[in-house]
DNA sequence: GACAACCTGACC
DNA sequence: GGTCAGGTTGTC
């Protein structure tokens, strides 16, 4: 699901809700979907039954300090120098009840009806309790997500280990132009997906992107005038600017955290449009696998 | 670069 | 039955 103004929607709605919480108890229902310590070179560390017993050890008692986003990754720093990073992946969900809404029969009626599930539902894969009673499910439909626990040490090490690229929204356009410039050979594209080149665009905010800057998909990014690089820039920055305003687009799984729907996916131009009407000069849309994804855009009027 | 793998569910 | 989906990683 969430590219990067999802994680940054859900960072902070959890901000507001589980700031100084202290975690009371954590149920992992699903062993897989936990790592603890920093990730082995080319050795996916599948989270084991120990692990997760140790993960819910490590957090009993901890007070959520703050939380912080780097790239399509949420952390959790808690006290102790202890971090939870989590990325969502494609499905993964963070659904927060406060324990008012949890205790009243018509509220939480009406929290299920909106996140369309019951708590824990079949997907609910961790469960954490603050000691106020309000509780956070980490839900995951296709269990491709992960929250790992680190202390501060290793989460620089993972994150330096993840050779991320900078954040597109505090990016300046010097430095954009040097990084197209030493990635000149790529197509728009995978430039953009490109987690190590920018880091937090998905496939949603790249089509999109590309669209307002007229820029095609398929263009290599090295041929680029100063003024398109520029355009492309503020594009990117305005298009997620816009989705964190609006809460992030809502396809199928991604809410926000009280459940509600996030709104910019009725901003969406190009995205999953294929076949519908160019909105600037109405000829139909085209779809096309770029990289293995799907890219829409206009051949008419992004060259 | 293309492609499979990791999974479930929606849709045709 | 097959194809597709917001992401990333590893292997040709």
């Amino acid at each position: 699901m969430p590219e990067l103004p999802e994680v940054e929607t859900v960072k902070r709605q959890l901000q507001k809700s589980l700031k100084s919480k202290q975690i009371k108890e954590v149920f992992v229902y699903m062993d897989k979907m936990i790592k603890v310590g920093p990730a082995k070179i080319s050795n996916l560390k599948i989270g084991s039954k120990k692990s997760s017993r140790n993960f819910a050890a490590l957090l009993k008692n901890k007070r959520v300090l703050g939380l912080d986003r780097r790239a399509k990754y949420l952390i959790i720093r808690l006290s102790g120098g202890g971090n939870l990073m989590i990325h969502l992946r494609m499905s993964g969900q963070l659904i927060f009840l406060p324990k008012k809404v949890l205790k009243n029969p018509l509220t939480l009626s009406l929290a299920k009806t909106a996140i369309k599930q019951t708590l824990p539902s079949k997907h609910t894969h961790v469960e954490f309790i603050f000691s106020n009673g309000d509780k956070l499910f980490y839900n995951d439909t296709r269990q491709f997500g992960h929250i790992r626990f680190v202390t501060d040490k290793e989460m620089k090490n993972v994150l330096s280990q993840q050779k991320l690229g900078p954040e597109p929204l505090t990016l300046k356009l010097k430095e954009f132009s040097e990084i197209i410039k030493r990635h000149s050979s790529k197509r728009a594209k995978d430039f953009l997906l490109n987690q190590e080149v920018i880091a937090g665009i998905g496939n949603i905010y790249a089509d999109e992107s590309l669209f307002i800057s007229k820029i095609s998909p398929l263009r290599k990014v090295g041929s680029l005038k100063p003024d398109q690089q520029k355009l492309l820039l503020q594009s990117i920055q305005k298009v997620l600017q816009e989705a964190i305003k609006l809460g992030g687009s809502s396809i199928e799984s991604f809410l926000m955290t009280n459940g509600t729907a996030g709104k910019f996916s009725d901003q969406h131009l190009v995205y999953a449009k294929e076949g519908k009407p160019c909105p600037r000069c109405g000829k139909p849309l085209h779809a096309q696998k770029i990289g293995s994804r799907t890219s829409t855009f206009c051949t008419n009027c992004q060259k």
